[in-house]
DNA sequence: TTTACACCCGACCGGTCGGTCGTTTTTATA
DNA sequence: TATAAAAACGACCGACCGGTCGGGTGTAAA
């Protein structure tokens, strides 16, 4: 059953967002799975593999089911800006963030795949601000998600989540 | 000489800066100062304690020689916002980042200094604003660092480094 | 010249890492 | 119920991890 796999990946994304992408255990993965390290490698060849899989559901769940923008610009920006910051605020961390950070040229893969999410991710936010009519959707959009992802870093280091509420508030009034 | 230390904390920045705290590696650390790895231990108890010596520099580094904001408060925020907009487009990355996404509670003096490291640098921040009349000057100072630490997502993901410049000119139109 | 100390290093420790392999167990099909 | 494929597993690999230890080595004070 597609099952496991999809319990791979989710719980691939936890251990990726706490530990990062070297700091990621196969072993850990796989007992929070509750397998054994050497079965993952039958839905896995590598490490690496998993990433593009657990960004890709990521970014599935970020924007499916969003409603119609065509509709109501204005309440798909504010869902989609309500559902990055209740993951942020309930996970503390963006796993896209730690993974940005942690690949590097040795896993090339990786590495696209972590860029390929954030410009989709932003391309889609852009979208939905170009049918609200605001200027430089591009840049408004990539300035947004840094503001939502810079606000983790009080999140970690001291539990603070005003700046990610502030950060949360302040997109949504783009779309007033 | 004092030489041998100081290289060994900036070598450490590096080090932390691109891979993090676990993947940090302290025998990449020594071949970088020129050492081996056993010689670290006879500066340092353990890698853990390279973090505190890292984050006093870099935050000392950052606010040393600052212009005095009882005479121009303007230049000194402009001066502050410009230096660590700088370090993160030749760095690319901010090791406070990384290092907050990094540390967990099995390495708490490490955890406690990069509490401390941010608290610090919004504080000075904050100070500035203060003596400028700037409303809420720590809420303003946390979420001009966020805006600044989101940005490096889109330099380490596609080389853009335009979401910080735009950061950075927002910042300082805080004083204006 | 002796002593003492800071420093450096090669060798080594136990442990964990990502990953592989051969075998057993489960599961779907027929 | 027979069979073949898929999945899970225990054991193992070489590499690297953070860290230790005992023995040099350069230097500076006595």
């Amino acid at each position: 059953m597609k099952t496991t796999l999809r319990k791979i990946v989710t719980e691939a994304r936890e251990v990726f967002r706490e530990h990062g992408y070297d700091g990621a255990s196969m072993q850990d993965l796989a007992s929070r799975v509750g397998l054994k390290k050497a079965s993952l490698y039958t839905r896995f060849p590598n490490k690496e593999s998993l990433v593009p899989e657990v960004l890709a559901l990521t970014l599935e769940e970020t924007v499916q089911g969003l409603p119609d923008p065509n509709d109501d610009w204005q309440l798909t920006w504010q869902t989609l800006i309500g559902r990055i910051e209740k993951t942020l605020e309930e996970r503390q961390r963006c796993v896209g963030l730690h993974l940005a950070y942690g690949v590097t040229s040795a896993t090339p893969e990786a590495r696209a795949a972590v860029c390929q999410f954030f410009t989709a991710l932003r391309e889609k936010m852009a979208q939905i601000l170009r049918l609200g009519g605001i200027p430089d959707p591009d840049a408004v959009a990539a300035d947004t998600l840094a503001q939502l992802e810079g606000a983790t870093v009080w999140i970690t280091t001291s539990g603070d989540v005003t700046p990610l509420h502030r950060a949360a508030e302040s997109a949504c009034r783009i779309a007033d």
